[in-house]
DNA sequence: CGTGTGATTGTTGAT
DNA sequence: ATCAACAATCACACG
């Protein structure tokens, strides 16, 4: 359960995890979310064929690299890797992800519904 | 005890 | 067409 209420502001970051020499933050994130703003019945994306690559890489790597702790690691050869994988093979990812997009597109389907069903909160006030 | 952060790329909704 | 934010993972640090 998040107390998103409670959860502390977290302005210090201990990166002091992996040293990184300079990697500017790509993805600036604003803050979590402020409050009940929001789509409350937005389907959540599907993990992209990255990620289902990354599943599979993720246990091959351990068994590689035992030691290794886990994650950024990973995500850095993952995305190496990814580069370096022929398109044959990431197809077979890709295959998976298409068919979670699949449904997922479906969910935003009936998400829209929902929305115009019952939830048009926008109204000019 | 709990949760945010770190990086990877892809995907998709919104503008 | 382009932007921006979010999708899982997992150890670790901080309050």
């Amino acid at each position: 359960m998040k107390t998103r209420s409670q959860t502390t502001p977290k302005p210090l970051k201990t990166v002091a995890l992996a040293p990184r020499p300079d990697s500017p933050k790509r993805r600036p994130r604003p803050m979590p979310k402020p409050a009940g703003k929001g789509d409350p019945r937005a389907p959540k994306k599907p993990p992209t064929a990255f990620f289902y690559f990354m599943e599979d890489f993720r246990k091959t790597y351990k068994q590689e690299n035992p030691s290794v702790k886990s994650m950024r690691e990973i995500g850095k050869a993952c995305g190496e890797k990814w580069n370096t994988m022929s398109f044959e093979e990431k197809v077979k990812y890709y295959d998976i992800a298409t068919e979670k997009r699949a449904e997922f597109e479906k969910a935003m389907i009936e998400y829209n519904k929902k929305k115009e069903s019952g939830e048009m909160s926008e109204e000019s006030d």
